[in-house]
DNA sequence: GTCGTTGCAAAACGTTTGCACACCG
DNA sequence: CGGTGTGCAAACGTTTTGCAACGAC
């Protein structure tokens, strides 16, 4: 099961011990599917499970569905990458690194995103507030973009 | 939270012409079911398709779950609920009345509503940033309680 | 009588589970 | 080798669809 096509390879490669190592940290194994799925999810961007499988599948076609959303899952218990909601259907997948918040334009359905520290007032507020720490990651916002916005 | 019993069958009396006006102006029937899924969202507060499709239950045992999404899903172009997504699984339809930004806890799951003028500074700023006209009641935002802060 | 609306059954969708086999360490 | 991880198939819960029958107007 090679690992790598022609891009994605050396950034794989440098990153291929660091997964590793983390893994074995917890007593689990490194294996070329695991480390197809998180190569993937960083070549990606964002992605729902399907897309990141279909992808994965083109490296290693024999790869399941299933073992995506496992090693997704597990990936994102070891901080690699996390998931978002953006409104309704599938969950959407990113490498933890780039944190951003999602506005997702209900009429148009296309995904932006911006910068965390947008959120920084509302933040602050409802930690004064409430009590409540906000992950500003995880839910995306929805509204309507400028493009959208008048002709609804 | 209390809308229900007597009380709701009244308020249900007076929107009853409410709706079918509103049903009529577009060319689109008055049903008995359309009426009891309103009823039902009104009572209920939040919930669920399949708690809006219980509670219909309990007057009209034979409505299908299956026209209590189309119900909702016209009622809600219509403008007289909405529904939000809280995260992971089911969407939750309520009235469009109240209007409230849910806070879900990630630690104990909890949901928690505050008024949407505290998300004023951030409708601005993306407003003046990128154009984006955020909706703020559809999509929650999560993070962690109070009482779950310290212990995650 | 028309045509929008409903109920039912079945499909679609995204996700999870049980189990035997594969392969990492 | 031992036990974790994988592939496959099948189950799962939720939502959507096709279609014939129903009923609002």
């Amino acid at each position: 099961m090679s690992v790598a096509g022609s891009d994605g390879a050396r950034q794989a490669g440098q990153q291929a011990t660091a997964l590793r190592r983390t893994l074995h940290e917890r007593g689990l194994r490194m294996t070329p599917q695991r480390q197809l799925v998180l190569d993937a999810v960083r070549a990606l961007g964002h992605a729902t499970p399907e897309q990141v499988c279909a992808q994965v599948q083109r490296e290693a076609p024999a790869v399941n569905i299933t073992t995506v959303y496992r090693s997704l899952d597990l990936l994102e218990r070891l901080g690699l990458v996390r998931h978002t909601h953006l409104g309704h259907g599938a969950p959407n997948y990113s490498v933890h690194e780039h944190e951003h918040v999602h506005l997702v334009c209900h009429g148009c359905g296309r995904v932006t995103e911006v910068p965390t520290d947008v959120m920084a007032p509302l933040t602050e507020r409802l930690a004064a507030g409430t009590g409540f720490v906000l992950d500003v990651t995880h839910v995306a916002l929805s509204g309507h973009c400028r493009d959208c916005r008048d002709t609804s």
